[in-house]
DNA sequence: GCCAGTTTGTTCTCACGTTCACAAACTTTT
DNA sequence: AAAAGTTTGTGAACGTGAGAACAAACTGGC
């Protein structure tokens, strides 16, 4: 969606590939957790909910880390995806917006456990400056330039309403943030070289409202394809 | 993602298509609410965040709503667009995990505008049926069948645990239901006919760390193309 | 050491999605 | 009424992605 192909990367990997890469990773770590040593790639396609051969051609644009006959290691795999992604040290986030949403980021513990840490949550409403929420303060927002030098922040997350989320975007690109994930419903501006990704609700839900829709017409025929 | 296309449908739409109605919808709402009466697809396209070219392609698969030389009536596309996707009318939703994300989904008012009702709030920890959020009971998970089958509730989302969702979503579907947003980070298995859309912060995150960490390979260099 | 069985890595083909470019269809000006 | 200017809808070219199929590379039994 977002992310321009760089000209002339050493292996570059493709958009849909590196989309993946993170569920193979959360795939691996169970089998992990299970103590499963080794798996073939039919396995884990599976646990993955993919297709193998695209499993296998995914892999492959990272090397081969597999042995025919065999499978691959879980373990190393593992490493060797998070490596690739980056996830081998902790990045540190900021949250923008501590509403409903924000709260719930801000308590989610699953980040921690996935590569990211929150270093910061802000708001520009005064009357949230007291609370502490996961145990990190509810600071002004025009703190943000400070944080992001100091913590080295290259990740901003927005949870405001949408008709703040441009101008809350435009501080993080000027503070020196090059990521962005946005909650709101809203489509950001932002310079080359910072890249945008939404999460959007509601969309999620229309495009099921669609299926929906059409399964209900045709009579009980549906999609059985 | 999901959504196996049918056999033989009138006019069947392509999925990359129907998952950029919604924003299309968004940005007509947007600019209907300022007052605009017609707008070009050029404009269309920069509010959409777009490729013009895209947006008229697009188009093209609901009809021809546009006047050559002149532009879209905003009004009028609004409601054929609204039309298509299915969400002229409300859609019933159950909620299932009234945890930390549940809770903030249960306050989004944005469901409400955007064609979609939150029916039921549904948790199996007995601690939390006493609450009411958003104006809406909190109920026994056990619930579900009744509530589906009397609302005609056709469209779930999953809030609890990656270890519950499974066996929530066995439910869902076991009471009728035949669309899915799943939030927990797991693969949901289900029959055909079903759809199943995920939402996945840690992956969205991990998508972006990735592109982060080549950008700060290679020097001052960047992501420039 | 050889043979049978297993599983990866990769090639090839087809389907899908994006973008360009332009004729067709409209409005406005002269 | 014709010419000039806009803007849509779409055909055609290009690029990316998915999946089948298979040779290459390994293991284990004999
Ligand atoms: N709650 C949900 O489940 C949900 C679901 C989908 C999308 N969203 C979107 O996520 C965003 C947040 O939703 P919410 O329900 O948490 O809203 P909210 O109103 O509860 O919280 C928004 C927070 O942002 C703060 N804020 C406003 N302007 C700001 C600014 N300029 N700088 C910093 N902070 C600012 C407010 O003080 C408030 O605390 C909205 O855009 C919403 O559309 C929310
Ligand atoms: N909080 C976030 O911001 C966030 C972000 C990304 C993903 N998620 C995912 O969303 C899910 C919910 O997160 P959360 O932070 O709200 O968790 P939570 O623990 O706060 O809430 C989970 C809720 O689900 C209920 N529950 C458990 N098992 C159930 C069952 N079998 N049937 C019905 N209800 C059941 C629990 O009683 C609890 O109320 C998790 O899978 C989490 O990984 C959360």
């Amino acid at each position: 969606m977002t992310a321009k192909a760089s000209s002339e990367n050493a292996r570059d990997i493709p958009e849909a590939t590196v989309a993946r890469l993170p569920v193979y990773l959360r795939a691996l770590v169970t089998l992990s957790d299970a103590g499963t040593g080794t798996c073939s790639s039919e396995e884990l396609a599976a646990a993955a909910g993919v297709n193998s051969a695209k499993l296998r051609k995914d892999l492959s644009y990272l090397g081969s880390y597999g042995t025919r006959g065999v499978g691959y290691d879980v373990d190393y795999l593992r490493y060797q995806i998070a490596r690739e992604i980056g996830v081998t040290q902790d990045w540190p986030v900021v949250i923008v917006g501590i509403g409903n949403l924000g709260h719930a980021l801000a308590n989610y513990s699953g980040f921690r456990s996935r590569g990211f840490r929150v270093v910061a949550l802000l708001d520009a409403d005064p009357e949230r400056h007291q609370e502490v929420v996961a145990g990190v303060d509810v600071r002004p927002f025009d703190d943000l330039e400070q944080i992001v030098s100091e913590q080295g922040v290259a990740i901003g997350v927005i949870a405001t309403p949408a008709v703040a989320a441009q101008d809350v975007a435009d501080r993080m690109v000027a503070a020196g943030i090059s990521s962005i994930l946005n909650f709101a419903p809203t489509v950001l501006v932002v310079p080359d070289g910072v890249d945008v990704r939404k999460v959007d609700l509601s969309i999620e839900l229309q495009i099921l409202a669609y299926h929906e829709q059409r399964k209900s017409q045709f009579g009980a025929q549906g999609v059985t394809a």
